[in-house]
DNA sequence: ACCATATCTGCAATCGTTTCCAGTAAAGGC
DNA sequence: GCCTTTACTGGAAACGATTGCAGATATGGT
C-alpha cells in the first residue's frame, strides 16, 4: 500500500493523541462534541480507513465468517451463498467462501485455515466426518451453524429442510391424483436428506395402505447421471410407474432426458414431480411441478441464528441442541396429472 | 477463543525466545536443525496455529483476496467463483466473496470494505462505474484483475471472452447450414459482451453479403424474460427467422418456453444456438448446441494472472494495459439443422 | 474562595507476530 | 593459542489499532 494513512497520522494532523483520535472516531461520546467533529472531518479529508487487522488483533474479532459448502452448482448452495453474503455484509461481516466438494479431508483443511483466520463464526454444510473439529470451534467460542445437512456426530445449531414432511406431501399429492405406482429417485442413504425423503415417501404410501415396493426406488448421488440411470431402471420395466418423484433437481435433468429419449410425454403419459425448485423448472414447457425446500428461507434463518449469537458474544446462552426446520411448499405447475389408464 | 496458544507459549515451553520460535517455525534454516525440529514438535503438541491477523499486521499482507461478482446465478460467475476459490486456496489465499448485483453503489461500498480488509488482490467483474477506485487500488500496490467485463474508464489487466469471434463463429455456422434469416437475442449495448456479440453477428452477415436487419435483433438484460420477449418479437412476425441465436444462457430459458408455447419443434422447424454452455443444455432433448465461452478457462487465467502478480509483490512490472481473450468453442449438439424450406 | 465532581485528554501497555541488531559460542586459519 | 569468520540465539522495536489509568481542566455546590 502506498497510502497507508494511519490513526497516528490523523491524530498528528489534529494535534491530539492517538487515543483521543481513536475515541473520537469510535463515537460513543467519549470525547467532546467539538473534537469528535473535527477528528471525523480530518479523517475523511485524509482518507483514513481503519486497519481491520490491527483492530482485530486487539479486539479479538475479525468480522469474518466462513461459509463452507460442497459446491455452487446445486441451487441450494448457490442461494445459501447469495443470501448469507448479503445478510452478513449488512451487519458488517465479510464472508470467506470455502468449497469442500463434500470431501472430509478438504473440509478439515478448510476448517484449520478458517481457525487461523480467527473467523468470528461459521456457516457450514458439513460432510459429517469432522464433527470433532466443529465442536472444538464451538467450544472455543466461535458460533457454528450447520445448514442443509446435519452432522450426526455432534450437537450443533442446525437449520434443515422439513424433508420428511415435504416428501410426504409430494407423494401424497401424487397419490391423490390417483397414482398407485410411484417411482422414487432419491439421494443416498448416507445423507440426511436421502433418508428423510425416502421416509416421507414411505409414510405416505403406508397411510394409503399401499405396499412399499423397493424396486420402485432408485438411490444415487445428486447428479444428472443418477436421474438417467434411475429412469432406465424404472421406465424400462414391464410395469413402469405412472408417476416419478425425483427428490433432487440435479437428477431431474437426467430424468427429463430419459423421458424425452423414450418419447414419453409429460404429463399425459407420465407425471413428474421434483424436489427443490430451480429457474429452469418454471420456464420449462410443460412447467415442472415441485416440492420446493425453500433455500432462501433456510439461508435467511441460518444467517439470522448465527448473527444473533455473533451479537451476544461468547457468553451467549448455548442450548445443547437446537434444530430448526423450514417447511417445504408444493408448487403445482403442469407436470402432474391423474394417470391416463387406471 | 478459549485456547489461544500463542507463539510465546510455544517459546516458553521450549525455553527459547519468541524470535527463535518464530524463525524455527518459519523454516528457511535460520535456526539449527535441532531447535527447528524441537520447536516444530512442541508447536504441534500444543496445537499452535499462527494468528493470521498479527502476522498480517506485521507483514502487511492478509493472504485475502476479494472476488467481486454480480451474482452467482449466471453460470460464468458461478464457475468463476468455484475455480478462483480453488486455485487461490491452493496457494494459501482465502477468498472473500462479494456480490454487487451489478449496482455501482454496492460495488463502491464493497471496494471500500475490501480495502479496509487490506486484501492482497482483487478479481472483479466491474460494473464500469468505479474505475477510479479500481485504479486507486492498483496504484496502491494491490493487483486488480478484471474478468468477463472490462471497465472502459481505466486500464487494468483484464480477462475477457473472445466474444466477437465467438458470435461470428456461431452465426457463420448457422449461415453455412443454409439459414438466411437469423434472429439474434443479445445483451444490452451498454455491456461489452452485448456490443461485441452483436458485432460478431454483423460481421458474419456482411461476409456472407447478407443485409443486416435490425428488426431481427432483440436486446435486453440477461434474464429469461428477455428471451421470452425476444421470441414473441421474432416468432410472431409474418416472416419469422429460421434460426435463433441466443447470446446468453439465461435468456435461453425464455426462448425455449416461447418456442414450446408455439409448438415450434427444435430443430425441425427452428434451429437454436445459444451462447455460454450450462448443464441443462447438454441434458435437454434435443440437446442444445452452443458457443461456449469457456468460463473455466477464463477463471483459470484470471486466477493465474493475479497469482503471478501476487507472488512478485508490489514491485511487479506493471504493464499499462494487458488484455487477455479466451477463445470460444462451438459445441454442436442437436438443435441446429438446415432450414426446412428454403 | 475551596473542594468535590464531571469531562475530557494523554500516556503507555497490549494484542501476536516478524525482523533488525547485537551478542555469544563454536569453528576454522595461521 | 589468538583472531576472524560463521552459526545461532535473545532482546527489543515495530505493525496499527484499543483501552485502563491517571492527570488536567472546567463545572458546580457551598
Amino acid at each position: 500500500m502506498i497510502n497507508p494513512v494511519t490513526l497516528r497520522d490523523v491524530a498528528r494532523a489534529a494535534n491530539v493523541a492517538v487515543s483521543t483520535a481513536s475515541r473520537a472516531l469510535a463515537g460513543g461520546g467519549l470525547t467532546s462534541r467539538g473534537t469528535e467533529a473535527r477528528l471525523r472531518r480530518i479523517a475523511t479529508e485524509l482518507g483514513y480507513r481503519p486497519n481491520t487487522m490491527a483492530r482485530g488483533l486487539k479486539t479479538r474479532s475479525s468480522r469474518l465468517v466462513g461459509l463452507v459448502v460442497h459446491n455452487l452448482t446445486n441451487a441450494s448452495f448457490r442461494v445459501l451463498a447469495e443470501v448469507v453474503q448479503k445478510r452478513l455484509r449488512a451487519e458488517g461481516y465479510q464472508v470467506i467462501l470455502c468449497i469442500t466438494a463434500d470431501d472430509p479431508e478438504q473440509e478439515a483443511e478448510t476448517m484449520a485455515t478458517l481457525m487461523d483466520q480467527r473467523v468470528d463464526g461459521l456457516i457450514i454444510c458439513p460432510t459429517g466426518h469432522n464433527g470433532a473439529l466443529l465442536a472444538a470451534l464451538e467450544r472455543g467460542g466461535t458460533p457454528v451453524t450447520c445448514v442443509i445437512r446435519r452432522d450426526e456426530t455432534v450437537e450443533l445449531e442446525t437449520v434443515l429442510a422439513a424433508d420428511p414432511e415435504g416428501a410426504y406431501a409430494g407423494t401424497r399429492y401424487l397419490l391423490e391424483l390417483g397414482h398407485r405406482r410411484i417411482g422414487l429417485i432419491v439421494g443416498r442413504k448416507e445423507t440426511t436428506s436421502g433418508r428423510e425423503r425416502l421416509s416421507g415417501y414411505r409414510r405416505a404410501l403406508e397411510e394409503a395402505s399401499l405396499p412399499f415396493d423397493p424396486t420402485l426406488v432408485h438411490a444415487g448421488r445428486y447428479e444428472p447421471e443418477t436421474g438417467l440411470a434411475g429412469s432406465c431402471q424404472l421406465l424400462d420395466r414391464p410395469d413402469p410407474p405412472t408417476a416419478l418423484f425425483v427428490a433432487n433437481h440435479e437428477s431431474a435433468l437426467g430424468v427429463l432426458r430419459g423421458l424425452a429419449e423414450r418419447n414419453i410425454l409429460i404429463p399425459d403419459q407420465m407425471s413428474l414431480l421434483c424436489y427443490e425448485d430451480m429457474p429452469g423448472f418454471e420456464w420449462q414447457r410443460p412447467a415442472i411441478s415441485v416440492v420446493d425446500s425453500d433455500a432462501v428461507a433456510m439461508a435467511e434463518l441460518a444467517a439470522d441464528r448465527l448473527l444473533r449469537r455473533l451479537r451476544n458474544g461468547a457468553d451467549a446462552p448455548v442450548r445443547p441442541s437446537s434444530e430448526y426446520r423450514i417447511g417445504a411448499r408444493l408448487i403445482q405447475r403442469q407436470s402432474c396429472q391423474p394417470p391416463s389408464r387406471a
